[in-house]
DNA sequence: GACCAGGCACATC
DNA sequence: GATGTGCATGGT
């Protein structure tokens, strides 16, 4: 049985075959990507994508714009990705912070380490593990793994990893595959959520997926 | 009318 | 510490 990080890197190589490069992230300055990142949580894209358009027409995708915007105004604004309370507050912690914190600018954040950007990006309220390492990675440009439910599904069902591993033992994997590579490391993650969205929704069909020939034979049986 | 989507925080056991 | 649950909305 090959190692976890091995099979990552053959997933990568079939997934990129089939699929091709994803692009991510789709916006066009970092600020962008972060509050994209807080919006789609536990959010289709598509309802991300109309409350970014809401957010354009009001000016608010720039730092100073999203400040001058009052909260309630944000949650009306942000309504189409849902979670409107909870994703208000946390947009504006994060403008709060990265003006106080850091001049308002992504410059300055870049020449900080990885860890200690995590360490604070962590500490916000509404900002877990998944959203710092997506900002991390796609704002940032860190070599940041990011774990999401498909990347979970998809290595539990091919016996890498335990059902019920965790964000950390699924990060050390991730690494271990693509260490140092932001840009292997970003269209991973865009590549595993694109053969998630069409093929890892119920276990274990696989029909057609670019990874059903490295599901192991007692799955396949199933 | 369920079920899901590019999660997170908090309560409870 | 692990498991369950509320948060909100729109698309399929």
């Amino acid at each position: 049985m090959p190692t976890a990080a091995v099979q990552f890197r053959r997933y990568y190589r079939d997934l990129f075959s089939a699929y091709g490069p994803q692009h991510w992230w789709p916006a066009p300055t970092p600020f962008q990507v972060s509050l994209g990142a807080i919006l789609t949580q536990n959010a289709a894209w598509t309802a991300v994508e109309r409350s970014i358009a809401n957010l354009h027409a009001a000016k608010a995708l720039t730092l100073t714009g999203l400040l001058r915007v009052h909260e309630e105004d944000l949650r009306e604004l942000i309504r189409p990705s849902g979670h409107i309370q909870r994703k208000a507050a946390t947009l504006l912690n994060f403008a709060h912070w990265l003006k106080r914190e850091h001049r308002g600018s992504f410059r300055h954040l870049a020449k900080l380490p990885m860890e200690t950007v995590r360490e604070q990006l962590l500490a916000l309220h509404g900002i877990g593990p998944e959203t710092a390492d997506c900002i991390l990675l796609y704002a940032l440009h860190h070599p940041a793994p990011v774990v999401d439910e498909y990347l979970r599904r998809v290595a539990s069902r091919h016996s890498l990893a335990s059902e019920k591993a965790n964000y950390e033992v699924l990060r050390q994997l991730t690494a271990a595959a693509f260490s140092g590579s932001a840009k292997d490391l970003n269209e991973f993650h865009a590549l595993i959520v694109e053969v998630g969205k069409s093929h890892c929704r119920t276990r274990p069909q696989c029909n057609g997926c670019p990874l059903a020939k490295h599901l192991s034979a007692s799955l396949t049986n199933l």
